[in-house]
Parts: C-alpha cells; structure tokens; sequence
DNA sequence: GCCGTTTTCGGCCCGACTGTTTTCAGTCG
C-alpha cells in the first residue's frame, strides 16, 4: 500500500523537476500544494482513490492531478515523474538546495553542463561560472560560501532542540535595554515536529531616539557563543549558523558522516577546514518597531500557505495585508518603476467594486519615493490594524487562530473560539519509568516530581519482560513492584500513583503479560518496542490485536518512529484509529521530541473519529516532564481540546474510565 | 494546474533583499 507520504514525495519531486525544466510557476506551485495537501490529508488516499469525485473534492485537487493521484497510488510513481528523471540529472537536485540557488541559476548551471556540486565546485575554482548570466564576483563568492556550509547544515533539526537553542536567543538578547517585546515565530512556534530554521523576532519601541539600538541587538545576537558563521548582520534582518550538539537524550548522537570531497576539491578550497564540521542550525532575527509586532508576528510565524489565505481573505474583503499590518486597498502601492519616466503603481480596486485588477496606473510627475519603500505608516498611510494578532484577526472577521493551527487546513472556515488543550490543562502522567527498569527516579520520586507539576495522578509503567536491554520486568518481579507502587500510593498525599506497566506488543499482536496479570494493573500502556520494520499488513494486523484486547488502555508511541532516524510501522492509521474507537482505547501522543507519535494528521483523524488521546511524556528522569510542552503542541496541531485529552480530565473522570477496563 | 457571490478565461499574495544592471531578475520566507 502506497501512503500519504508517499504519494506526496512522489508528486514533491515531481513539481521540483518540472520547476528545473522550466515549467509554469503556477504549475509547479499547483503540484507543490497538492503534495501538501495530501501530506495533511486524514483518510488515507489509497482508499479515497476508489472514487475520482472524492479526489477532486480535495481543495487544490482537480481532474487533472486526480489522475495523476490515482496513478502514484497504483503504481508508486508517474510515467511523467520517470520521464522527467531521465532528462534531469540528479546532481541538479542537490546544487537547488544550496542556500541561494533557486531553479532559474540552477537551470543556467544545468545549460552549462555544470550538474552536480562537484562541477560546481570546479566551476567556481576554474572562473568559468563568472561567465553565467547575472553571476558577478559577489554571487560567486556567496555561493563558494554557502557550499563550504552546505555539507554540515542540517536540513531539518527536532523540534526539542530548536527549541533549546532559541530559548538561548532570547534569554540573551531580551535581557538587552530596549526590547521591548520578543517572540520565536515559523516553524518552531507552530510547533512542527522538525524545524528548519528558527526564526526570532524583536520589537523595539516606535518612539525610540536610540538610532544604534538595532544595531547593537544585532551585534550581540551574531556574536552569541555557539554561533560559527554570520550569513548576514544589519540592523533589521541578521541570519548566523549556530552549533547544534550531538547528543539526543538517552538516543547515541547520529555518526559523523564522513566528507565525500575529493582531494583536488579540498585543495581548491583549502581555506576551510577538512574535518567534518559540526551540525549547525540557521537562525533568524528580525527587528521592528512595535507597532507593528503583531502582524509581523503573522507574517513570521505563517506558515506560507495560510498567510496566502489570509492575503486572499484581505483582498476580498478590500484589504491588503503585509507584514506591516492591514491597509485599505486603495491605498495599495505596490513598485517603484522608472518605465515612462515615471513611477508606476499597480492599484487593485476598494472594497466594492470590481474584483479585476485594475492594471499598472503610470503617474508622471509622482514625488520620488526613497528606495527601498519605507513602511506604509511611514508613507503616512495608517494600518487598520497591526500591533496584535488579535485585532488583525479580529479586522478580517476571524477568531485568534492558534498558531499550531496555521497550517492551511481549513482553520479560515472555523467559527471559534479555539479552546485548545494547554500545558497547565494536562494533569495526568500515564506513562512513565522508574529504576525498576531503565529509568532514574524511584518511584517516590516520580511522584513528587508530579507532584510538583501539579498533577493529580501519575502512572508507574515500567517495561515488560520482552524489553531486557530496557531492565524489562518478569512476572514476579512486576508483582512485587505492583506492591512497591501501592505501598508508595499510601505514604503520600496529593497525588494518585497508579501501578502499570509499558507491555510490550509482540511481532504477532500478543502482549507480554498473561490476561490475569495484565488484570492486576491499574493501567496497561501497550507499545510496539521491536521489529519495527515490518511490512505495513503484518504492522497494521499486530496493532489490530492489541488494540482489541480488553485490559488495554493506551497504545503507546503507535508507530514507533524517531524523527529523523527510523520510519517505524507503516500501518493502516484509518483501520486503527476505526478499532481503538470500536474498543475504546486511547492512542498516545508521545511527548518526547524524538517520537512525537501518533504525528499531528494522525492525531487529528482520530480525534475526528471520536477516539481519546492521551499526551505522555514517558518518563525517564526529572527533565523528561519538560516535554510535555512537545506532545501538547502536536495535539495542538491536531485541533485537540481538553476533552480530547484523557490527561486533562478530571482525577474521578479518569480513573473511573480506567477502572471500567478491569 | 486550479478555480469562480461577475469569471469556464485569465487570473493566481506580498515585500525585502541582493546583485547585477542601467531598469530588473532571482531568491527567500
């Protein structure tokens, strides 16, 4: 069976070759966003495939890309897909993601014969790129630069460790004199599972008569330890690569990769170091005037497709919407041209009239503007709104939409309000481990961390005996630990800690534990921990089963993947999440940011379907409960609301769904 | 390639920045 993501790869490659062989932009964009599409997509497309007219009714989907839907899910691929592949080299796939080089350079390069990085390389040491349109001193350097970079960047960091890395960012710069205000935005703050670069913003007061200040911001943020290479430094945007550590937790970090460089490429570029370099993650910084934070903030924080959303929204609604804030229409001036001698603004029409655009209006005598355009405030044009999200929001008839939420799926259609699970909503831990097997903490200590965090329940669900490497615990010793966890239970007040266990699903579907010890747990979180690479029937079946055992509470970290490291179980979500509401199990959102399993799209066709989630942070030691904030933001995505969540009902609500399973 | 409170054709979001140019193309988010 072909997945969602699948297809979206296939249809993502896709629209990237078409764009380096020169096809209309509308085109490309048009597959990009279908591939997002399908990415987001609950059902599974395999199924919805049966049926053209359900494709179609997919927003961006038409009769055209409903074929070639069809086609991937029959095939794997397209015939145009295979066609393009033999046209295009490879290499062209890595030099389009050096920073800086989009498909027209890359194209050009391609008609240069230059194909691969390699060839570029040995371009740049020869001179012969200089030769290429618009490739001048500077761009040739700026590429060399970005090449040099280009094999230790990541493309994609977990989100638990950007994480970290901004809040560096910004407990050093928010403790500068005058910021004002400063907030992650992108992709970090929607709460992706994986980041690709960390945007921060900072507002400086509109008044401020500190013409430095910016500057100075921007100094400090490009010489912060941990930063090794400052890609741009001024005083309103400054873009730097900071140094990632390697290690992931109770993971081993990922191997160095060896450099593949030959010795004549090392040679030419002999100024850098040869040794692998260390993994960096780029950061961002934007600095504004305050008035304007809140639609920055939009702006910065997106993502793309919904900001295109909101863009449209305005303009139907006889608004213009940028970074600056909200703006009449007709106020709109889009370029300065000096065709005709004069400078031309493109007006679209007010709110009222005609939907066309109304075309380039050439003024001949108009006042020269400065260049680059100052902000529309500045050019005495006043925002209808722009220093919060909220009254942005609130100017286009919607509700504050929770950023998790902008992801261009169907937020806009929402009536509100968002009453999203939160972090201070979540008041149960169902899974966590102690020395007993591979954690640190006793179980007192479990709990009186819980305790801390103001939770009235916490689980102890050490590992079962299949988990040996995890200290996995035998019948017998599961029963005396049961007794541990009572007698716990009895000396401390506050909190409930219930005795459980993390039951391993086995390759067949079977649990660890025989039906009448399960019986004895307050709570059976049931986990695939092993053979995780099995076929997508053999995982969906095994799942199937464990789920329809009556002593189950929670499937734990359903598919068992690591970002960025292992795929896990490919099964059949739909089947699942139609069996866990059938059998009333809750599907578990895995806090830690290597996992974050179930993914938000799953999260949210269970929720849909009806089916409980529950968000744990599966503990280990103290600083495992700081995930929470991890697992929160993926239900988020998925649009959960507390009730969604069994970790933020009430104690009696909980634990009497609990006992309804014994 | 998609889409329609006027559209079945002609639109498709917006601005900053950079470098290469003498008025603008390419890239990015």
């Amino acid at each position: 069976m072909v997945s969602n993501a699948e297809v979206a790869k296939v249809l993502e490659e896709f629209a990237t070759l078409l764009e380096l062989t020169g096809a209309d932009g509308f085109r490309v964009n048009a597959h990009h966003r279908a591939a997002r599409g399908v990415e987001g997509l609950t059902q599974s497309l395999a199924a919805l495939a049966e049926d053209k007219a359900s494709l179609t009714a997919i927003d961006g989907i038409g009769p055209k890309l409903a074929d070639k839907l069809v086609e991937i899910v029959r095939t794997g691929t397209l015939a145009e897909l295979e066609t393009l592949r033999v046209r295009v080299p490879a290499g062209l796939l890595d030099i389009l993601r050096v920073p800086g080089l989009g498909p027209k350079s890359v194209k050009a390069m391609w008609d240069a014969n230059i194909t691969n990085t390699d060839a570029l390389k040995r371009a740049i040491a020869d001179g012969s790129l200089l030769k290429l349109p618009r490739m001048g001193e500077k761009a040739v350097a700026k590429i060399k630069d970005s090449l040099a970079f280009f094999d230790s960047s990541a493309t994609r960091t977990h989100l638990g460790k950007a994480a970290a890395v901004a809040h560096t960012f910004v407990t050093a710069i928010s403790a500068l004199p005058g910021v004002a205000r400063i907030q992650p935005a992108g992709s970090l703050r929607r709460g992706k599972e994986t980041i690709g670069d960390i945007d921060i913003l900072v507002a400086i007061a509109d008044d401020t008569t500190d013409r430095d200040l910016a500057t100075r911001i921007a100094a400090r943020f490009c010489s912060l330890p941990g930063v090794i290479h400052v890609i741009a430094q001024g005083s309103g945007k400054s873009s730097v690569l900071y140094a990632l550590e390697g290690g992931l937790g109770r993971w081993k970090p990922t191997p160095q990769v060896a450099s593949t460089k030959s010795a004549e490429l090392t040679a030419s570029f002999g100024s850098q170091p040869a040794a692998p370099r260390q993994p960096s993650i780029q950061v961002d910084l934007r600095i504004l005037p305050e008035s304007s934070f809140g639609s920055a903030l939009m702006y910065f924080t997106g993502s793309k497709e919904h900001n295109v959303r909101l863009r449209e929204r305005s303009l139907a609604m006889g608004y213009t919407l940028n970074e600056w804030g909200l703006f009449p229409v007709s106020e709109r001036t889009v370029k300065v041209s000096k065709k005709a001698g004069g400078f031309k603004a493109k007006l679209a029409p007010a709110s009222g009239s005609t939907n066309k655009v109304a075309g380039d209006v050439i003024y001949a005598d108009s006042p020269a503007l400065p260049a680059p355009l100052l902000p529309p405030q500045d050019r005495g044009v006043k925002p209808l709104a722009s220093a919060s999200e909220e009254e942005v929001f609130a100017m286009l008839g919607l509700p504050w939409i929770p950023p998790e939420a902008r992801e261009d799926r169907g937020e806009l259609n929402e009536a509100g309000p968002w009453d999203l699970v939160t972090v201070a909503d979540i008041r149960a831990e169902l899974h966590a481990h102690t020395t007993a097997s591979d954690g640190l903490l006793s179980i007192l200590e479990l709990a009186e961390e819980a305790l801390r965090r103001g939770f009235h329940t916490i689980a102890v669900t050490d590992h079962s005996q299949s988990s040996s490497i995890a200290g996995g615990l035998k019948p017998d010793r599961l029963r005396a630990h049961i007794a541990a966890v009572r007698e716990a239970n009895s000396k401390i007040n506050g909190i409930t800690i219930l005795a459980g266990s993390e039951v391993d699903i086995l390759t067949d579907g079977s649990l660890d534990y025989d039906d009448k010890l399960l019986a004895e747990l307050d709570v059976v979180v049931a986990s695939p921990h092993a053979a995780l690479s099995q076929d997508p029937a053999a995982a969906t079946a095994r799942l199937l089963r464990a789920i329809s055992h009556p002593r189950v509470h929670i499937i734990g970290h359903p598919t068992g993947r690591l970002l960025l490291r292992r795929a896990g179980l490919s099964p059949d979500m739909p089947r699942l999440i139609a069996a866990a509401k059938e059998h009333d199990v809750a599907l578990e959102i895995n806090s830690h940011w290597m996992r974050l399993d179930l993914r938000d799209t799953h999260a949210r066709a269970a929720i849909l379907a009806g089916v409980k989630l529950a968000i744990n942070c599966d503990d280990h030691e103290r600083s495992d409960f700081d995930n929470l904030q991890f697992g929160v933001a993926t239900a988020r995505r998925a649009w959960a609301t507390p009730a969604d969540c069994i970790n933020a009902w009430p104690a009696e609500k909980l634990h009497r769904w609990l006992q309804s399973k014994r």
